[in-house]
DNA sequence: TATGAATGAGGCTTCATTCAT
DNA sequence: AATGAATGAAGCCTCATTCAT
């Protein structure tokens, strides 16, 4: 039985999580503050460690509760891909439309950061696995599966800050899938590195 | 006519700027301190601020730095290109090889930092410049120029921590450009976004 | 006629001041929290405000409340004593044998509590008075009872963390009693201070 | 050669140290705050951090310093004397002296520090060292030197008390040496604890 | 009454920056 | 100019206490 007392507390460490994805993105890990995020919800500072003992902790806990929803489906597209452009069309696509939906971060930090948000960063360690896998499966060639996994991420990442920045979800997949499927061609087949 | 004191002074601020880039390449903008920085050369912290007024005036003081230095020489290469291998190849191994002399720094930072080193910031910028000139002068397809650039940019990125990891500045190099060569056929004709 | 209800409350109030002179016999008052002290119940942070009005308050009632059990008896002792050694020895085996029943508190502390558990405190006014009383009844010869009265807390305190170490109550006992047996004797005759 | 600078440097560390015996004396070392020491000082917070790196090193400072300066003497009066009344004498009459030159402190604590200002402490593992040299010179009997010089601490601590409280150094000097000259005698012999 | 989450004052500490020397 | 100690704002976190349930 779910009491009031539970409903609030389950909400305020939405909130809190909420927040803190925000300001990371925004400012990045180690510019936000504890205070940012506390700063960002309608609670006090010391709630904020009812919740959570520290900023690595909410930061830990983001990524893996994005873990737990995000990343699974993108596996499971992946995988289920019967052809190449499926396999990089779903990938760009997951992502792109993963940032499209978080949009609304300024930015005005001195650095770049291409957070990398938290959330994401444990996915790509999957790509590199799923690629592997691909190449098993004969999808993709026989290439340099590390090399290859980097410039997706890189991309990836590049084209998500066109996303932000309002670019389209399903053009900006078929840019990067159509690149790749034209790129992957002319690699040199090699091994792993 | 220099004086003693005028070289010293300039001396005094190439020690700053070789220090700042060390620490902020090391640990991040965000993380660095201005002790770090000091306390990476034999000046005192006073000093410091005889030379720049913040941590952000260094950091906007080494992206001016290498305009001046390295940039130049690099869009020369891609204005240079009769080739579109060349420019793709020109591009991608300036920046691999500018990595590959700074390998050293041990980035111990709980956060992603794609640091970005300041220097490198403004270049991508020409870069996409670059981009739309080589488009007009038919040594790359009429596609949408923006993406291209940041697609350019991602693997630039993502490929270069390989090379901060120990890859081979000429094998990244070509795995690089031939990925662009063939992906560039592919792509949709487009404009500009 | 005692109620359910009323026998809880009395309860609740004993758990509480047991935890709490547990709690500040091993940490001391200084460092000891209320939550310490409720983490040391079954209760909830909130009731121990239904109790006590503070962390002061709970240290006032422990003081209180030992003033009504243990302080009459050792009085009487004293009062009743007719021999100055009786005096003496029933006064330091009182409280070594209070000290060790306590014996288990491992006292981290960097500082040297000489922790005056707040019970105690109150005793030595007493042993003041009383000593006064001896001397009127010729029981102790007239010295300063003032200073006599701090030489035997200052005995009482120091010998009491030899028994919190494990030596032996009777021992210890009988050390202090003939050290003062012989000591008053040789004492200057004076007035109160 | 000794600059302003260093003269500065110097005088503040003393500032500090001074600001903290006080409040250690005033307060007790757990009580006592960082901004409580400072707030006792003309300087800032962060002023405290040149000197000294937390509340536990400016204690072992403070501890350290008078280690050097106090203890030596009264060691050396303790290994000279000829007599027992001197021993003891000796003892007393310098602590008592040490604590009437610090007087001032208004003691609001709620807990009763018998505090064991820090130099004092190492002081009376050095009283227990003396102790047992004593009676291999035979100028103390063989008792129990564990249990006599924690009675001989106890009645230091306790007088001190009443010294503080404006009580005369040689009439409480006095006091003591002839309570224990006389208790020493009438003790049991035995063999150290 | 009991509960335990929320609160915010206050403790410790770091660090960019100023300023007397 | 160069120095480096002083400054104080601001970060992180703890904890006594309040308050809605």
């Amino acid at each position: 039985m779910t009491t009031r007392r539970e409903q609030t507390k389950i909400q305020n460490r939405e909130t809190i999580l909420a927040a803190a994805r925000q300001v990371f993105v925004q400012l990045g890990f180690a510019t936000a503050t504890v205070r940012d995020i506390i700063r960002a919800t309608p609670l006090a500072s010391g709630t904020f460690y009812n919740y959570f003992k520290s900023k690595e902790e909410v930061y830990q806990a983001l990524r893996d509760e994005v873990a737990l929803k995000v990343r699974p489906r993108l596996r499971e597209a992946r995988r289920q891909a019967s052809s190449r452009e499926e396999f990089l069309a779903s990938s760009f696509r997951a992502f792109f439309q993963f940032v499209a939906d978080d949009r609304g971060g300024s930015r005005p930090a001195p650095e770049r950061f291409r957070m990398d948000s938290p959330e994401v960063l444990a996915g790509f360690v999957e790509l590199r696995e799923d690629i592997s896998d691909a190449m098993a499966r004969g999808l993709l060639p026989a290439t340099d599966a590390g090399a290859l996994g980097a410039a997706l991420t890189g991309v990836d990442f590049e084209l998500a800050e066109r996303v932000k920045a309002g670019a389209d979800v399903e053009v900006t997949t078929r840019f990067a899938t159509e690149l790749f499927l034209g790129g992957i061609e002319a690699l040199p087949k090699s091994q792993e590195t």
